[in-house]
DNA sequence: CATCAAACAAAACTCCGGTTGCGTTAGCTG
DNA sequence: CAGCTAACGCAACCGGAGTTTTGTTTGATG
């Protein structure tokens, strides 16, 4: 007797993965063409070609499905530029960021969104999920700061989300088309702000 | 024998309007109680003290609702100081809008947000009421400009949106508490960006 | 490669919210 | 104030998504 693997020990690989990945895909496509009302377990589980009370036990709900999702585009970093000028390096950050939100990233966003209004663990993962980010690209506005740029006291979080703001006003107010036009104007007013003592740590 | 009113004839008072009052007052209660999700025809007809094949006959869904809602927040309109001062205006008018996200119209807002994402109708709506709302708050940059405050060729609605971007981007995405502080600092950061002439007319 | 449990599939069941038909109430007008 | 009908209330119906149960497949290990 005693062929046996101890209790408790995950299967990460071979089908539970294959089926991790045929879910995370079903979400994302479900949430980019038909919005987050119409994400239900039972559709996600059909697209994904698995059965619902696998996607039910593993997920329990559609929130569990957006942070599963969200962890997996959390791997996937934006590029950060190094150009010698936090104006370039800023203004191509902003057309990343549009990119983003142009993908099926974007019905992400939106989704998120809308549930983390009142579902407080998905806002907190939000939360964590930008303020990684954020802190991220932050980078570029220090090496600005470094170089004489920009004054010693602005916050560099700070800068980074005055120049996102602009961005989810358009898209989830106004439902503006974002472009490259609209990145580089919110970099700038962003790097107007700064310079202008706005955006400093204690304020 | 003709004692008949024509067809066709609305009855806009009376037990009519009382279910309409009714039904807006339970909306705006249990969206700001339990969030948009939570808000189902069924649950507004009983919160209303209505049948729900009333609700559901006048305003067929919860889109609708939101409608009726927004025309009754339309009514209200937004004091607009006038000291003489764009900064203090538009600081005045940002700690305004901050306290109109406080309220219930908050959870109105995030509600608006998540149905625009997937419904057109929604969508042009909050554009439209947006749209008004900018347009009356922008008379006050239109005045520092005829005073001299600001340049000539800045885009009076530009501003105000730059302003509320960034009380959005706390409300929605980082879920942080807005108070006045917050408030002063976007006035300030439109105010920068508009003199250091990021936000003119044909960028 | 034999074994055990983790993970999955299939199907029945439950419940809640949308939908519909019909009888009742009550504004509007002459 | 009499009558007409818009608007409402009630109750049954329907469908779809969540939940649970039971049986099957398959990845990990000695």
């Amino acid at each position: 007797m005693v062929h046996r693997p101890p209790p408790g020990t995950l299967r990460p690989q071979g089908r539970t993965e294959r089926v991790r990945q045929a879910v995370v895909s079903a979400t994302r496509g479900l949430l980019a063409a038909d919005g987050y009302d119409a994400l239900t377990i039972e559709r996600v589980a059909d697209a994904a070609g698995v059965a619902k009370s696998t996607v039910y036990r593993r997920w329990r709900d559609t929130a569990g499905l957006m942070m599963e999702l969200m962890r997996e585009v959390a791997g996937a970093a934006i590029p950060l530029a190094d150009s010698g000028s936090v104006d370039e390096d800023l203004r191509v950050l902003a057309i990343e960021i549009v990119k983003f939100f142009s993908g099926t990233s974007g019905a992400m966003v939106l989704a998120l969104v809308a549930e983390s209004v009142h579902n407080p663990d998905t806002a907190a993962g939000m939360r964590e999920f930008w303020a990684e980010r954020n802190e991220r690209a932050a980078i570029a506005v220090r090496r600005g700061i470094d170089r004489g740029e920009l004054p010693s006291e602005v916050d560099p979080v700070e800068v980074i989300r005055a120049l996102g703001a602009p961005l989810y006003y358009r898209m989830l107010v106004t439902h503006e088309p974002l472009d490259d036009v609209v990145a580089a104007r919110a970099a700038a007013a962003a790097l107007a702000a700064a310079r202008a003592g706005t955006l400093s740590r204690s304020d």
